[in-house]
DNA sequence: TCGAATTTGTGCGTATGTATC
DNA sequence: GGATACATACGCACAAATTCG
């Protein structure tokens, strides 16, 4: 008979846990520092440091050096919607998704350039063993919305198709175009999609660009949209934060 | 100019991943253990715990009490594909997914009972405030595929619309009709279908019931099903381990 | 501007319990 | 039973960041 893990640290977090779900402690609110808890609960310091540890690692506390550990304040949800009905005066912008909501900040940071696909992505597109020559437009995006960074995006486009045409890099103007427009602009029609919805823990680069806290749970979305002929012509891999957003996929929009 | 963090556990645990990445260690092998890192790199013994932690905790490695810590079999990602298409003659089960390759042993455990469904059930099924009677049919059902637990539902559809019909409670021979020839049966289309993703880290009952490590992710999927009028049917949560699934979503199926 | 106090982050050494081989 | 390895827990020290008088 195991006596259930009556571990020191296991019922500080639990109680410190308690007490954030609870509502006694409010985001912003300062935790009990390690000194602290370790006079409260009379532990030592390795068991106070394992408590920290651990709400952070939960998401639930914000450790910052010199100053404090802190109740994280968790962010509202917003829901994307991925829409495959691939319309022609489509508003939106390069956007892998729509906001339901309309009247938010969109901020789009982009930088294209020639170069050699990648494995996967060759995979993906169904191109032929690498060269020296660069064969696709790759394009790195960041998202920001209402000042937030909230989608890391990068995409590779054809070079056999967009090469020399206002696809290739997109410039101001251009962005604020839909995927389906800009392609259509050069003749190729976009008639099918294929969304893969991967998660995992963010790595560093990611942590940084979407700031978020390290260990976060992010969506990874691998998009692929063929022509009329069933020929991919351009993929994409974006990065969410998990915590962030929903994504919605669909005939029928929730109402809620 | 900071030194870009010299930190002697980033060191190791960098040089480890990096073996295992390599396959230079293969998923079985045994790491150094935490004595063996201590003499090996010089360090204490809290460096080498935590060099064991953060490699544990990245799903790169497995610890045994007593026995040693070794590389960690990651699964080969399964793809789920998402069928907006109902057909009528789906030779799926009721699975939330149809696996793309046949062959598979499915296996299915479902219990099912009348239930008074929870706030926000109520609100994706657009119902009335609770009252003492049950309203729906809650059925929660793990399936295991070769084996191996990999998608734990639950899932509530309106008594007011099955109550007294084979929907009610899915017998043997039920269980392998897909979810629209069994609204059919009794008469209701089902005309749309939409899908929430989420993810996160597994709750400790998910972790038992899937039987994935502590601190895996998982998707987190809401669908809900509309009739040919837009009124909600049926609402289910699926979780499934991200590291061992990737969701499939679109119009054209990857060839690859 | 400076310095003192506080807090987190890292690192060292030791001990004990428990699981595995 | 003994050796090994992991998990928890104790103690201490110091660097870096922050706060505040």
């Amino acid at each position: 008979m195991t006596e259930d893990r009556p571990y020191l640290y296991a019922k500080i977090v639990e109680e410190l846990r308690e007490k954030i779900e609870s509502g006694e402690l409010e985001p912003g609110d300062q935790l009990p520092s390690r000194p602290e808890i370790q006079r409260l609960y009379g532990v030592s310091n390795s068991v106070a440091l394992k408590v920290s540890q651990i709400l952070v690692s939960e998401g639930l506390a914000e450790a910052r050096a010199g100053s404090g550990t802190y109740v994280r304040a968790r962010p509202k949800r917003r829901t994307l919607v991925r829409n495959f009905t691939l319309r022609l005066t489509d508003s939106g912008s390069s956007a892998v998704f729509d906001l339901p909501e309309q009247g938010h900040q969109v901020l789009l940071r982009t930088t294209s350039r020639p170069d050699v696909a990648p494995g996967p992505v060759r995979e993906r597109l169904r191109m032929d063993p690498a060269g020296e020559e660069p064969d696709v437009i790759r394009t790195e995006s960041l998202f920001e919305v209402d000042g937030v960074p909230s989608e890391k995006t990068v995409s590779w486009e054809l070079l056999a198709i967009t090469g020399g045409t206002p696809v290739m890099i997109p410039g101001k103007s251009e962005n604020l175009l839909g995927i389906a427009d800009r392609f259509r602009s050069i003749g190729v029609i976009i008639a099918g999609c294929v969304d893969q919805v991967d998660a995992r823990i963010a790595i560093a680069e990611e942590v940084e660009a979407l700031r978020v806290p390290p260990g976060s749970v992010v969506h990874v979305l691998t998009r692929t949209h063929y022509d009329l002929d069933g020929r991919p012509v351009e993929t994409a891999e974006s990065v969410l934060s998990a915590e962030r957003y929903t994504l919605t996929y669909g005939e029928a929009l929730p109402t809620s």
